[in-house]
DNA sequence: GTATATAGTGTCGAAAAAGGTACCATGAGG
DNA sequence: CCTCATGGTACCTTTTTCGACACTATATAC
């Protein structure tokens, strides 16, 4: 996924702006940030029925957000399993371009052509 | 690239999130926003020499940029070729997001471990 | 003994995104 | 005549991402 390759980094004052993209551009880690923002924590399976993504792909990109810094994981020693997932500090400090992403797409998004086919 | 599937749209409130990074998420949309903000307009080339790209993946991010109503492309009828490019109305408006990204980035993205190899 | 829920992992293949290289038209400058 | 600059396009290959599907372990309930 978002994996920087150095190269970006090189030759532009506006790096930063792709490189954030890329820690929250992976294809679910938006849509995670923004559950956890609106619900504080969320067990792996409340998550997954709130977006509908493969078990595997919602693994991933979990990871993925984890090892940036950005979300919690935290294993509890139960059967059947028990994983909570929060938002960081870093996680939290993100709220509001989040916030400002989903805004901006209620806002423009179906002005701009896409049609959402049931509810959205 | 950012071919919004409507299956996205479906089952998540959250899904302006994810509609909109599609949007600025191509591998050079965000900097190509972020020198237009900058700059106001901006030539094919001028663009180019910012960023490390090859120019086919400029026109295509461009094009992009113009089919989704954030950017206006003005050719002039000259020789050599002249063409501008600037935000539309809608691309401003994403003006805040953009720079919160920057802002984001400059204070978080060394934190997190990702190390400009020279300068950035 | 069987089924259920949880939170995963592994493998595979298709599709999408990104990148490399070559090529084009044209007018100006020498 | 040759060369340069501009803003592309065409063709092809590589890399990355996504998703389908099968499989796992374990305590509890029936």
């Amino acid at each position: 996924m978002g994996r920087i390759r150095h190269q970006d980094l090189r030759n532009s004052p506006a790096c930063p702006v792709e490189g954030t993209l890329e820690l929250i551009g992976g294809k679910w880690k938006g849509v995670i940030l923004y559950h956890l923002i609106q619900q504080g924590t969320l067990r792996f399976n409340e998550l997954r029925r709130k977006m509908n993504v493969t078990q595997r792909m919602l693994t991933n990109q979990l990871r993925e957000l984890e090892t940036s810094g950005l979300i919690d994981r935290k294993v509890y020693a139960e059967v059947p399993p028990k994983v909570e997932y929060s938002l960081t500090e870093r996680g939290r400090s993100l709220e509001p371009i989040i916030l400002a992403l989903k805004r901006w797409g209620d806002d423009n998004i179906l002005a701009i052509g896409y049609v959402a086919p049931g509810t959205c």
